[in-house]
DNA sequence: TAAGTATATTAAAATATAATTATATATATA
DNA sequence: TATATATATAATTATATTTTAATATACTTA
């Protein structure tokens, strides 16, 4: 028998995929893996915002790293956050 | 010419469907529209927590509301709920 | 209209999240 | 080894969210 579902994890992945800057950066990655410079660059945003929210998103195993040479280089771990951005773009707000 | 896109209104959706009892209360009306009664009877949980989620859920239209009688019964509004909820359900965490 | 039921609102306290600035670490190369 | 570049971490401050309890409102029916 199926115990009551908490939710508890597939809220921490909607939630943390509910930032503005988070998902400006997972828009860059869909596209490309990208280094931290990349992504700070592209965005114009202050490089240690963009890596705090990177390890918010590697927390959640959102996206991984690895290192190449100086540069940190990140990409998506897994089809569901493209899946999900996909379904957004149907998005529009009723107030 | 099309400019960045700022993600403040798709942020929103996913922040407020980021909560786990937010996603027991939408699980619930998936299947039915339910009254709040309902909804905080099934859910074991007080009525003021339901009342206020709900509001949230409201908030964002995500759900509507309807009297009938004493009673408020509440839907979901979009088809682009359940489909999040539908690619959520593939979702394994990857710790 | 009084009483009961269903829901909403408010306020307060606790907790969590965010941005900024400064500093630290790791690697590469002269 | 000294220096530059890329990234991470920490501390601080500001803001937002969550929960709970208490109270208020809306409707129904006797």
């Amino acid at each position: 028998m199926e115990s009551a579902r908490t939710f508890e994890e597939e809220a921490e992945l909607l939630k943390t995929l509910g930032h503005p800057i988070r998902l400006k950066i997972i828009e860059v990655l869909i596209t490309n893996q990208s280094c931290v410079k990349n992504i700070w660059g592209s965005l114009g945003l202050p490089q240690a915002t963009v890596s705090q929210h990177l390890v918010a998103l590697k927390n959640k195993g959102i996206v991984s790293a690895k290192r190449d040479g100086v540069m940190m280089c990140y990409k998506l771990n897994d089809d569901i956050i493209e899946k999900i951005f996909n379904v957004l773009k149907e998005y529009k707000t009723k107030k």
